[in-house]
DNA sequence: TTTCATATTGTTATATTATATCATTACATT
DNA sequence: AATGTAATGATATAATATAACAATATGAAA
């Protein structure tokens, strides 16, 4: 597990930093709260480059001694879900942050089985062939969640 | 849920055994066992157009007084998806029949979450532009993982 | 056939993930 | 301040999944 990737040595701290304001400018946009809480349970997710669990979040958040219960966790990851501010990999029961918080579509996630990095990435031509083959069926697509399981440049690289 | 989609009058009792006996031709093809337990597991799940939940394959195996116990039905779980005989739905943490047993691959899943019916399509082009994608990401693909969740055509007919 | 190695199943206990419920506190508007 | 709503705190428990070890069945080799 943890060998960083896709991008092994990248200025985290301040990707994080401008991720979380993004994020605040798109609450206040939307006239929702971003709450002490919750932008803490965002920042700890993005501070993680591998995906977390609900429990692992717990965990981060007391760690100092505060006793923060599984309900609160889940309740602000929710939230994140819901405005988009992060992605839950159903494989894993984890959660990443969002590379593109603004509009969550097409996201196309590569999990590596070996070192457990995600890497998010949009294709619009996936999203197209995704919205053709569902339309096919007479389906009306809401939600595209696309886990690619595999190993990951550095790990197959090693062999 | 359970209004019956995708194909709402097929004759499932017919299919379930041609499925079954896909399913042990393909064993007997690996030189592996599909023993009574894991048919019965199959059957279940065959029986079912809605996915079904560990517990609820479990429940229906005790239904007749049976005390089976979880790592059983788990135990069988794990044999039918190595050998790509059922899928689990991640985002349901439940699993349904595969309706090509033979290449597991290229499978979208089409979720209603108005009626709980998963439809299983297969589409090459999907298939492709995952590769590419992850191609270019150097990401060797093993098990892609589709799940679309949106509205089946009779539940959003029905507005 | 007997023996052996391996695969499968049985059993008990427990880990992990997630929610229901109700009490309390903070916030925004009047 | 008074009120309604949103957010958090706290306790309990539900639902999902696995670890560990014992017992049994199966198939191949001696």
């Amino acid at each position: 597990m943890n060998k960083n990737f896709p991008e092994r040595n990248h200025d985290h701290g301040a990707s994080i930093e401008s991720a979380l304001e993004q994020a605040e400018a798109l609450c206040r946009e939307r006239g929702v709260r971003l709450t002490p809480l919750r932008r803490r349970v965002l920042e700890i997710i993005q501070e993680s480059h591998a995906p977390l669990g609900a429990y692992d979040v717990l965990q981060r958040m007391n760690a100092d001694g505060e006793r923060n219960a599984p309900p609160t966790v889940y309740r602000a990851l929710d939230f994140l879900l819901k405005h988009g501010l992060i992605h839950r990999i159903e494989s894993q029961k984890a959660f990443v942050g969002c590379a593109m918080a603004a509009d969550a579509h097409d996201a196309l996630f590569l999990i590596c089985r070996d070192c457990g990095s995600v890497a998010e990435t949009h294709s619009q031509e996936i999203g197209e062939a995704i919205e053709a083959s569902a339309t096919r069926a007479g389906f009306l697509v809401e939600m595209p969640v696309m886990e690619i399981s595999g190993r990951c440049q550095e790990c197959h690289e090693d062999e």
